[in-house]
DNA sequence: TGCGTTTTTTGACGCGGGTCAAATTTATTG
DNA sequence: CAATAAATTTGACCCGCGTCAAAAAACGCA
């Protein structure tokens, strides 16, 4: 939970990726976003969102893995994406509206991210207009690229997304504990763990 | 094909849309909008964009009805979207960064669209550069919210699916064929068929 | 290192829904 | 309005995969 300047060099992940949308950024810009950047850490297990609350704050993840799910009706867990070190992970929708989220974020390892809070967001994009473009993009292109991601991964026979999974997203088969594979892939935990061993 | 100032009164539906994401269009801007826009028509069954080509046209339905899809290497058909009047219809990844598409548009029904090519588009972004952050913003929630649609509509029984189908996306329950609602909801057209019966 | 907890595997059983085939209804067109 | 084509329904069969139960393996902590 701790701030100083001893974070300064971590926070150049974030610059280092937003530069991909917005060319040039001065000295004044780089100070500036750091400015507005915090640093925490989550433990294994431990909520960063909660489905259902407002979203405050926009996560930029330096090491570690969060996992995206929601809760149905019926009490079942579904996960719908994953994120890893040098991404963005918040709930988007709800950041943006002020409108409660309809997922939760987790912490599936040690988590050290980097957040800044809605108003600081906004006092930046105040300020420095000609940045809205560039990540309301970076923003866009990263959420959809997960949400194409999860509807590929939803059709096909069990083996088949199992496969897909593992091109697409290795990372994820590498760090990720099979139920929320399972879940993230809409199989039952037997059918995956018969799929990983050949037998489907 | 014809494009007169005649169908200025239907590009005024863009520009309806477009100023949910941008303040104050100007009567400069809205003459400069109706500049680059052209008038089309397709009629039930055409291809209006082939999968595997670059996308040159940003398409903005005025009426009608299209399907996106793509055909996997088996030969089969994927329905991933429907578009209505008034709302964008164009892959979105291809037209930005010029690369082929995945996908295919076709007609649904008799289609009335206008269009802007990339170089038109893009002259005018330069032209008018405090769109950008607003266009893409505005494509971005248009597809994100096609994506994740598509996600939710791909978990849960026959019967479930298409039952969020009728609640969240009751007009294409009214006007789409049940083969291109069987493959948007990733089942077989008897499936559906039955579930619409009550069978299941 | 040993014990308890969590994760993953394995087995048995049943049904949702896919596939193939054919009938029936609804559109299209001369 | 007949005639052909297209869309939708219905039936029979069967297998992939979900569910329940329990064993085995891997992990975490004192």
């Amino acid at each position: 939970m701790k701030d100083g300047k001893e974070f300064d060099s971590k926070k150049e992940d974030l610059i280092a990726y937003i530069s991909n949308y917005v060319d040039d950024i001065s000295e004044e810009e780089r100070s500036d976003i750091k400015k507005v950047m915090h640093f925490s850490s989550y433990k294994k297990g431990e909520l960063i969102h909660k489905q259902g609350q407002i979203s405050k704050r926009a996560y930029f993840l330096l090491s570690g893995a969060v996992r995206f799910f929601y809760t149905s009706e019926e009490g079942k867990d579904h996960t719908t994406n994953f994120s890893f070190e040098n991404e963005p992970a918040f709930p988007y929708g709800s950041f943006v509206e002020q409108t409660p989220s309809g997922i939760s974020i987790a912490a599936l390892e040690t988590v050290e991210l980097i957040w800044s809070s809605k108003e600081e967001f906004n006092n930046f994009i105040n300020e420095y207009p000609r940045f809205q473009g560039g990540i309301a993009k970076l923003l866009g292109e990263y959420l959809l690229k997960g949400s194409q991601q999860l509807s590929l991964l939803r059709i096909g026979s069990s083996r088949e997304r199992y496969e897909k999974l593992c091109t697409m997203q290795p990372e994820v088969v590498k760090r990720v504990p099979l139920t929320h594979i399972a879940s993230y892939l809409d199989m039952a935990l037997e059918t995956l763990s018969r799929v990983r061993a050949g037998k489907l």
